[in-house]
DNA sequence: TATCATAGTGTTGAAGCTACACTATAGACA
DNA sequence: TGTCTATAGTGTAGCTTCAACACTATGATA
């Protein structure tokens, strides 16, 4: 702290105002979704925008982050964590706004709650299609969410999160594949999942054209702590 | 962004105070050291905490981190980091403050500039001999920090800032071993260093006791646009 | 009972890593 | 001037891991 007089009062300071942006991930049909919002009024009237509002002064960052996602998703007890707080100066034409931005991963079989209504101004957009320019520097939020979650998922067990309940191995895999934009061999998936032992059996199939497949559960237990187990690729060159 | 009135201004909104403190590491004597201040003020006069200081409604986050940076240390261009937010609710009793945390990295031989001055309230602590208790929730700053670093130091080139302009293979394999807490095997690193084509020879030696060292400078260009390059292990079980 | 489709397993050669023995080069000192 | 010591730096055998791909398993359908 810098040397300030003995009365020093950071009340008497010129403050910010503060927003917490939440990008919300999803699965829908094996792609990656994203949930944006279109704005109703000045400034950015008819852009897409991610969901956020400003903070209330008696709750945490965390707290306001899961406030607006259950406001905008109805979804509670998901993924959450902090990704990063934008804070140039011209970001908001109305005044010096912060935005404290997370990142939330929806459950593929918990999104429908309140998807994509077409009664309301929201919507999940594939990542692959998002729209072209954003609210704010919301494209620039986005895209750095979008690159952590990338990054995350390859060596961490978030993509997980992405799952429903109960899956296939080669559902994870087709998961892998679109993160990593490549192709896995089969037999080698199988057996670095296997040996991660983070996978617990059900009695669950599920019947096809072909043989069944068996239907795995991730136990978050034997990942420790953290979600750092997993990883698919152990070089990264 | 949820509902609001045609109306709606910001600028009427509570405004939190928000704070950028800068966690500053440097090598001394081959151990990880950190910069605090005490502090001369009520609240939590007396105690020791991390440097930083309210926000300039003119300058970006960024910018005011490299502020408070070069008012504290002297130095500019450094490595720098942006860390996290905290923002709980009680963590100043003033009032409502956020902090933007980043994290700096000083080159070990810069940093003597404005090093542990006696006459001042500031002073560099090895982060294995910290003080008891810090101001606000800097302890848990801190903590992250330091963590931060240390798994950013595992599969990053940071640790190359930490070292000197030039310096020598067997010293940034100390550096290494502190980190990890193990032992390396010299040849393995040397191999592995060499491969890696990180480093550039320079015609410079020490001499000692021994064969003279031959000292290497780091070619940041060669790591890519990211630090994310050369990680001494690749499986983290 | 043959065939198709998808699920899941086994195996081999190559690459990478670990551990450790080896060589190199300077100063000190008899 | 030779040899001893200390630190710098290299080579390599054997073990482990991994990628690629051939193989087997199981249910539906006709």
């Amino acid at each position: 702290m810098e040397e300030r007089p003995e009365s020093y009062d950071p009340t008497r300071y010129e403050r910010p105002s503060v927003t917490v942006d939440v990008v919300i991930f999803t699965l829908i049909s094996q792609e990656l979704h994203v949930l944006l919002v279109q704005r109703r009024h000045w400034p950015f009237k008819g852009f897409w925008a991610i969901p956020g509002g400003f903070i209330n002064m008696d709750e945490s960052l965390r707290d306001a982050a899961r406030r607006e996602l259950e406001e905008e998703t109805g979804v509670r007890d998901v993924y959450l964590e902090q990704l990063y707080t934008f804070g140039d100066v011209g970001r908001d034409p109305r005044t010096r706004v912060l935005s404290v931005a997370y990142i939330a991963i929806v459950r593929a079989d918990a999104q429908q709650i309140r998807a994509s209504d077409e009664s309301t101004d929201v919507g999940w957009f594939a990542v692959r299609e998002l729209p072209e320019c954003l609210a704010f520097d919301h494209d620039q939020i986005l895209a750095y969410a979008i690159s952590r979650l990338r990054s995350k998922l390859e060596y961490t067990t978030l993509a997980f999160q992405l799952l429903p309940e109960v899956f296939s191995i080669l559902e994870l895999k087709h998961i892998y594949e679109q993160i990593l934009g490549e192709k896995l061999d089969k037999g080698n998936f199988y057996r670095k999942i296997k040996e991660s032992d983070l996978l617990e059996e059900t009695t669950l199939t599920r019947e096809g054209r072909g043989r069944p497949t068996r239907l795995w559960r991730f136990r978050p237990e034997r990942a420790g702590d953290k979600q750092f187990v997993f990883r698919w690729r152990e070089d990264r060159k």
